[in-house]
DNA sequence: CTCGAATGTGGACGCTGCGTCTCGTTTCGC
DNA sequence: GCGAAACGAGACGCAGCGTCCACATTCGAG
């Protein structure tokens, strides 16, 4: 089932995502679609949130004491997931149905989000950084910006240059 | 034209702009509508374009001498679009589209999102700040992020813990 | 002013996907 | 081994797509 969203999803354009091509793909009817999934969205978030929990337990924010190594490999492993692409091109299609759908965007949002940030919060607070809610949308808000909208490329000297930017801004360095 | 587009997608879910829908609202053929733009989102960017360039004049950001406060004033401004009814429906609904285009998404890029984050790099590299691109992202990543993802409301005083943030980042504060 | 070309309207066309439905047919739990 | 629940297959009417045609309107050149 999540399979065949995963294939489809990264090998056409989203627009191509649809209940009868899932079924067919997936060897299913459509009424066992419909039992379960009222859209395709549903379907795709249903398979993102699958692929989250199962693949990397939850959410991991390493935590060795160097507090800029961590963040490095944070943001490293977050732009691994976002340029693979199956994981990637699966991320760019749920967030689009976001946007169309304030009822997924809040589960998204509690399930998804929310945890993430909490966890690097966590992480950040955890250092001696104040207001690390804030801090955490400082370090990923640009990850999100460069990748959604795709200005520029990743490489490492950013990520360094990155969250060396932060650490100053939360003066911590 | 526009004006039927901005209305349907002002009040009606993102999905219910339909090239019928357009042309009926508009009191226009569908064959007038296909002369000109190939789909709905060619439209819709359009739309866009159109109001980005007619209301505000292309990009302004200010500059009094005083960066802190400028940047208060850009964002204050940013927000106050991303907020509003109309346009920030009508950029929630060209970002989704961007995401499963990417011919949009490049003409997006050139002619409004480049020009955009230039003008503001500009800004802060003739206050002296180096890898300005760099501060440019930074300061509007997380903007990005907390509308896009709904994740938490816009205030004035994160708007000025957040510049304050960006400003020592790039160590000029 | 007139007439021809360009442009626009209205609507029909076949097609794809939606969401619901009815069939038989598995495939379970007990 | 049997009854109930779940499933595959596919037909249904409907909405929107993108294309096409017949006819009306507008407009500019002579």
């Amino acid at each position: 089932m999540h399979e065949a969203v995963l294939a489809i999803v990264a090998e056409r354009p989203m627009a191509a995502l649809t209940m009868e091509g899932i079924a067919a793909r997936a060897s299913v009817s459509k009424q066992t679609l419909y039992r379960t999934w009222p859209s395709t969205s549903a379907i795709l978030f249903d398979a993102l949130l699958a692929r989250s929990l199962d693949e990397s337990g939850a959410v991991v924010v390493p935590d060795s004491g160097d507090l800029a190594a961590d963040l490095r490999l944070l943001i490293a492993g977050m732009v691994g997931e976002l340029t693979d692409p199956v994981h990637g091109a699966l991320l760019r299609a749920v967030t689009a149905d976001i946007l169309g759908d304030e009822a997924l965007a809040a589960q998204h949002r509690e399930l998804l989000l929310r945890p993430q940030l909490a966890a690097i919060a966590d992480r950040l607070a955890r250092a001696g950084v104040t207001d690390a809610e804030d801090a955490a949308e400082l370090l990923v808000g640009p990850v999100l910006h460069r990748w959604l909208l795709r200005t520029r490329r990743f490489d490492e000297a950013w990520v360094a240059a990155h969250v060396g930017r932060v650490l100053r801004a939360v003066a911590l360095a």
